[in-house]
DNA sequence: ACGAATCTGTCATATTGGTGTCATAAACTA
DNA sequence: TAGTTTATGACACCAATATGACAGATTCGT
């Protein structure tokens, strides 16, 4: 989902550069030339950061940031201020008015892209680490380690992921189709047929994983086929 | 040049008082309102040392101090925390955190001055600066020293940094933007691919470290790269 | 203040390893 | 057995990471 910006910006032209910058990054931009207008905006809709201008008509940019952090509903939103270069002083009072962050005038696009992926991913709550386990099988996301029976697993990329939903949805049938859009993301253009072949890796590198194991006695796959609807995860030994 | 301190504090009226004082004795003082003002102004800039106030607004002072510790690229700054009168079980807490001196409330001028001065004169360290170890593999902070099988291994100073991160979090993967938001500080703008340099300086630094080893029997390296992830330190002798 | 030495970030290029597809063999159903 | 559906092995292509070289910064010693 494409991050929603505010852009609270009084000179047309700028107000033009950066929307366009913002979304040439594959982000949305909302606009609003006065501090007025801004907080009528913000009535309506909470955008996941606010793009301030020090100098705005009337309300100054740094009035709109304080008023935005003592209202309760707006006191959490990520702002930066846009100053022009040089002031010093602007800068530390800005910071102290709440601005999480703030870029000088001429800025490059890429800095402005890279300031505003910054202040929203500090206000990112962390995804869940847990580790992940079924029978003798464990991932740790965290480590990004897998182990069977205390055994290492290497895994690529995709294969890392599949195994991660599956652990996530334990006992659970998934077709291709659902697979595809859960592990490889829903835009994907890709040939149902590939799963196969993703789980063959997963299941040659799991049993490559259950080593040592003499007699030909092979246990059960983790990985089951479900003949007709799909693949599942299941510790069941079933028979 | 004049020592720079970034003072820490809620209270306008507290907040200038110091900075009145610091500046009386030939410091510069930067200031900041809260925990995540600080954290902010910090990205910039590294001063000489950090003045906390004990009961900040949201996030408390102890709380920043840890994170100050934790963050590879602030963990060298002294820290002195100001506290209100009496709390010796908060005292010892705050040094336990990294703090490396606490100043009592009300305080005097020229106290806090002197203990400025001292932290500054003795650059030294935090008692809970402990030595990190992974396997044979040791870094001190307080000697700025990395041995690897009791080889001296030289760093340069992001490399330091690196490490000194990687083994305060072992067996964790992150990923470039994370290392460049911990070790380098979330405001620069550096190319991803940057990280990768420096992992391999790293590489290369502790590979030579690992000396007079005649044979080609090359150990496995430390830094280990989790394709699509990022990298992480382990002791995992695992192949 | 002034070179010398070191450190840093970026590129262009080399390498390595992972991906998606196919053709074909098996396995299962009816 | 014929008709499907899934498993396999081989491959060419693409993507991510490693490496070596460099010029601009920074640090240090003097």
């Amino acid at each position: 989902m494409a991050a929603r910006i505010l852009v609270v910006e009084d000179e047309p032209a700028v107000q033009e550069l950066i929307r366009y910058t913002l979304e040439q990054a594959g982000m949305e931009a909302f606009t609003a030339a006065s501090a007025e207008d801004a907080l009528i905006v913000l009535r309506d809709e909470l955008p996941d950061a606010v793009l301030i201008d020090w100098m705005l008509p009337n309300k100054s940019g740094l009035a709109l940031a304080r008023e935005l952090r003592e209202t309760a509903r707006t006191a959490d939103l990520p702002l930066i201020i846009v100053t022009a270069r040089g002031e010093e002083a602007d800068r530390v009072k800005g910071l102290d008015q709440g601005a999480d962050d703030y870029v000088v005038k001429p800025f490059s696009p890429r800095e402005l892209i890279a300031r505003i992926q910054a202040v929203l991913r500090r206000r990112a709550p962390h995804t869940s680490d847990a580790e992940l386990t079924v029978g003798s099988l464990t991932l740790n996301p965290v480590s990004h380690e897998v182990k069977l029976n205390g055994n290492v697993i290497e895994l690529g990329p995709t294969e890392f992921r599949l195994l991660h939903f599956f652990l996530a949805h334990p006992e659970r049938v998934y077709n291709r189709t659902q697979l595809l859009d859960q592990v490889w993301g829903d835009h994907v253009f890709i040939e149902e047929r590939t799963v196969d072949v993703h789980i063959r890796r997963l299941r040659v590198a799991l049993s490559a994983g259950r080593a040592g194991g003499a007699s030909g006695d092979e246990g059960e796959d983790v990985i089951k086929t479900v003949r007709g609807a799909g693949y599942k995860l299941s510790a069941a030994t079933a028979h």
